[in-house]
DNA sequence: AAAACGTGGGC
DNA sequence: TGCCCAAGTTT
């Protein structure tokens, strides 16, 4: 059945919902499942371009599969939170080998899978299905927040269990495709996070917020804290050819398993790195403008450092190659490593 | 429960 | 400019 809130919001979504956004046409579980990761913490105008490029050079499951992790996380490369890549293509294996090549249709055995939570299992099952399974991610936080008067953090245990009995009892058992959309929607375009456009809202009569003037008040924020610096030396090796070392950076932690310029701690200690780690030997190098990253949880205050006409005497490894500037697509770089070699290239 | 995990848009 | 945080999940 479909209650109040959902016929008002079914009704404006039909007037006013986004309908055209890529991964609707067609409505794949694979399209909906890439489209809903990449949503994750990530908004839509920025996700628009890395999906296409993405459904283009690896239209279904089986492709996804087939591919080897570097290509995925080329593909993945700017976008960030780079375990979703991974465990994207983890899935993909997963399901090609134990669930004849498709996701599950069946929401326990689809959350378990890695990098699908409960929010993502359930926006897939609605979207490609249209099968009714509750989603709270931050759109859905953010109305039910005003349109309840929940107050609390809605990333907290507490907040979120009333979120989620809410988001249940609004969703219809019809049209859930279509509901899940325009919840998402209106949160998007009509109950934004700063200024909602509550004259234009189609639940803004019973609206708790709206009628207590709460609507800059809810949701509460997050609790900040202060972010932390890092500090780091990158060592920007090129050889006579105008190839650029990279390393491959270990399984755990930022920037997992992507390949990143070299970096010490000491700007010292970076000569004698280098013999060591590839029996490299450089002319003195030249200092480079040092620029900050900002993480989620630390910022990152970056000391790049250019070797040009670099000789090695060994090979490159499986976690070491020389890499050509043209090529950087071919690669998953972090974006600040893309952006100062591109910069390099750039006779400015 | 709380921290790790990226990047860029918007104000 | 600096700050908040966006279609969250994992550990």
């Amino acid at each position: 059945m479909t209650g109040a809130f959902a016929g008002a919001l079914l009704a404006w979504f039909d007037r006013h919902g986004r309908k055209d956004l890529p991964w609707q046409h067609p409505r794949t579980p694979y399209r909906a499942w890439l489209s809903e990761i990449m949503l994750q913490q990530t908004q839509v105008r920025t996700v628009v371009p890395y999906f296409e490029r993405f459904v283009a050079a690896l239209p279904d499951l089986a492709s996804l599969a087939a591919a080897s992790e570097d290509r995925v996380l080329a593909l993945w490369s700017g976008l960030g939170y780079y375990s979703r890549a991974r465990n994207l293509h983890r899935t993909a294996q997963l399901c090609a080998d134990q669930h004849g090549g498709e996701l599950p249709r069946d929401i326990e055995a689809l959350a378990a899978l890695p990098g699908i939570g409960r929010s993502t299992a359930a926006a897939i099952l609605a979207q490609a299905h249209d099968e009714r399974h509750a989603i709270l991610d931050g759109n859905v936080k953010r109305v039910l927040a005003r349109w309840h008067g929940v107050s609390g953090w809605p990333g907290s245990t507490t907040t979120q269990r009333i979120l989620w009995t809410h988001a249940e009892q609004h969703t219809p058992s019809s049209r859930v495709a279509d509901y899940t959309q325009a919840i998402m929607d209106l949160g998007a375009t009509v109950c934004t996070r700063s200024r909602p456009r509550c004259t234009e809202c189609p639940v803004a009569e019973h609206c708790a917020a709206r009628r207590g003037n709460l609507t800059t008040v809810l949701p509460q924020p997050k609790p900040k804290r202060a972010l932390p610096t890092r500090r780091t030396t990158m060592l920007v090796v090129r050889d006579a050819r105008g190839r650029v070392l990279l390393e491959r950076r270990p399984p755990a932690g930022v920037w997992a398993r992507l390949w990143s310029l070299p970096e010490v701690d000491d700007a010292s200690d970076a000569a004698a790195v280098l013999l060591r780690r590839h029996g490299i030997d450089a002319p003195p190098p030249r200092a480079l403008a040092p620029f900050v990253h900002v993480f989620s949880h630390y910022r990152l205050d970056v000391t790049p450092l250019l070797f040009d006409e670099a000789r090695a005497t060994r090979v490159a490894d499986a976690d070491a190659r020389w890499h050509d500037a043209n090529d950087h697509d071919a690669l998953g770089l972090p974006a600040p490593v893309r952006k100062l070699l591109s910069q390099l290239e750039e006779p400015r």
